[in-house]
DNA sequence: CAGGTCGAGTTATACGAATAACCAAACTTA
DNA sequence: TAAGTTTGGTTATTCGTATAACTCGACCTG
């Protein structure tokens, strides 16, 4: 059957249906439901199918002032090996109110970035989302000034538009909780940064840490704590650091999974096995790593889906700046045990 | 000071600059270069500056009839934590043909990717590139039939599109000769796949590997051959499978990192290391593991970047239907050592 | 049966930008 | 100096849809 090169107008609809334009718009729209009558609906509605109408978006959104779609402007989020779930939350958050998503890699290149924040002006945009691929504070643009902007998995510096982010200290208190509750006393924890380090992940797993000890009553060993930088090696190394001292922990919090898996070599290189030699509890529930470790890794996940969501959220209702720490969950794996009574 | 509410238009920017809208948008898209002078185009020019105008792409749109967008289809692609690179690559190179990328992830969904297209049909997309999580052979939606499709990390079953994707083959022979080269001529391969699978990933790896065999006079020992699914376990268990057998390899090329890391913890367990005991190739050159193994993976990378880009390149020449395998190269690290010469 | 209401539409216009067609003055040129 | 050309614009129209405002006949209702 030969088709109409170009897809069809309402025009084109109307004239098949016998009704005028506004007639078709009216059907489709579903406004006035008594206006029409039914059997023109459904005349309307056959010549729509017959035609393989679909309605122009760009038309639409002209008339109609609004886009229907919000800006996803990340530093390279999308291309990032865990935090694309950020993406996905907002995608299906955005779908589910009739929005679509018009994302952008930036790549941390303020050309590009300056582009997309265009382009994404240009298309009317309802919002943004500002994504950050890891836990830090941004400095927004002062290009999104005139659109509603949600900081997501990082903090405005300014505190102009909410920020959604992980809630690291209630994660770092809960991984510690986890090991107290296993009746774990001697508690390591290797950092992933440096003790002058500003980034929020480390300082706030690291303040959780001492909350849980502190409200345990347990006195905190400056002996057992490491500050590495998030690596493997670092893991390796201060853990076996750890063994050398006099006292050694049973149990390890490794401020993040590349980190525990460190640990998880370091206990092998002596001899040692987890969790029956020490109990080891990571953070980020990396998901091509930390199922896969053996035994699988007890860690605490970052709520990359939840944050997008929410931050979509908050940029629909356009409230008032707000600040969304958001908890993080524990998953229990295999590398934790009750520790030893003491004979 | 005090901005009005709304993006300016061009006739606000007419008014201000004293012509007429006509001419601001000649001045704005250079057209007639002489036609406008040149004290008009700067007044024009700091008007535009002065109101923060910024062209309506939805109007444009609808007067050019040209959308700017691609779409971007994928199953899981955006949230899966390696193939964002497909995303990255398309966004790239549509950019620098001036288009933007409109993504959305299915989750396999058939009624969210039915109206994703619909979406995409109702923004005018000049394209779509549909990808796949894994590389596959798919049944292009015939929704799609109206636009431009290419199909990425995937083949089209029907051959009605471009498709492109790894060159399975040619990795699968870059990594056995890699071993060859190195000497070895007893080496082993653990396949991702039961022999009866239709997936082009294991059939095209196996397939190299045979013949860099042949090629190099390497008689084929059904016995240094193992199907497993392409999980670490599996690597672990068939790896010391390989190990029971009279002949021990000399070299593992498993078909994927995951199954590799399972050829390293199976060494270990067996008290040796690689590469001294044993040299290993993977496959995949999946960045969160590959690097951080010890001793680092020496695997075939998966061109992601490079597929996307040739997805969208095909997309805006719409050429007829091509088949585009992409060469997957390999990535030296330390798992790879010369054999033993026997003694 | 005049006047009002309701049902089922239609007509006209606006959204913002691109562009074809037109126009007035200034400048050539024979 | 009349006719033609160039310069530097302007006017009018179009893209496809949404919607306010209007119409027109049939149906009450007192």
């Amino acid at each position: 059957m030969a088709r109409k090169s170009s897809t069809p107008t309402m025009w084109e609809v109307a004239e098949r249906a016998g009704v005028s334009q506004a007639t078709v718009s009216l059907v489709l729209n579903n406004v006035g439901g008594s206006r029409v009558a039914e059997a023109t609906k459904v005349r309307v509605l056959d010549a729509v199918e017959e035609l393989g109408f679909r309605t122009n978006a760009f038309a639409k959104s002209l008339r109609s002032g609004k886009s229907g779609m919000i800006g996803f402007i990340s530093d390279e989020v999308a291309s990032a090996p865990f935090a694309g779930k950020l993406l996905k939350g907002s995608q299906l958050c955005a779908w589910e109110a009739g929005n679509v998503i018009l994302s952008v890699d930036t790549f941390n290149e303020p050309e590009l970035e300056a582009a997309a924040i265009d382009m994404m002006l240009s298309y009317r945009v309802q919002g943004v989302v500002y994504a950050s691929m890891y836990h830090r504070v941004v400095d927004v643009p002062a290009a999104l000034a005139g659109i509603p902007t949600v900081v997501v998995n990082a903090q405005d510096r300014a505190g102009l538009v909410s920020s959604v982010f992980p809630d690291e200290e209630l994660g770092g208190y809960t991984a510690t909780k986890h090991l107290i509750g296993a009746g774990h006393t001697r508690i390591g924890m290797i950092n992933i940064q440096p003790p002058d380090s500003d980034l929020p992940a480390g300082i706030g797993r690291l303040a959780g840490y001492r909350r849980a000890l502190s409200e345990a009553g347990i006195e905190q060993d400056p002996r057992l704590l490491r500050y590495g930088s998030g690596i493997v090696e670092d893991g390796f190394d201060l853990t076996r650091d750890l063994w050398n001292e006099g006292d050694r922990p049973t149990a390890i919090f490794a401020g993040n999974d590349r980190t525990a898996w460190g640990s998880y070599r370091a206990l092998e290189s002596l001899g040692l096995h987890a969790p029956d030699d020490c109990s080891i509890v990571g953070f980020d529930n990396q998901d091509t790593l930390a199922p896969y470790l053996d035994p699988g890794l007890t860690t605490v996940a970052l709520p990359y889906e939840q944050m997008a969501r929410r931050a979509v959220e908050l940029l629909l209702a356009a409230e008032t700046p707000t600040q969304n720490p958001i908890e993080c969950s524990l998953v229990r794996r295999g590398s934790v045990a009750s520790a030893k009574v003491p004979a």
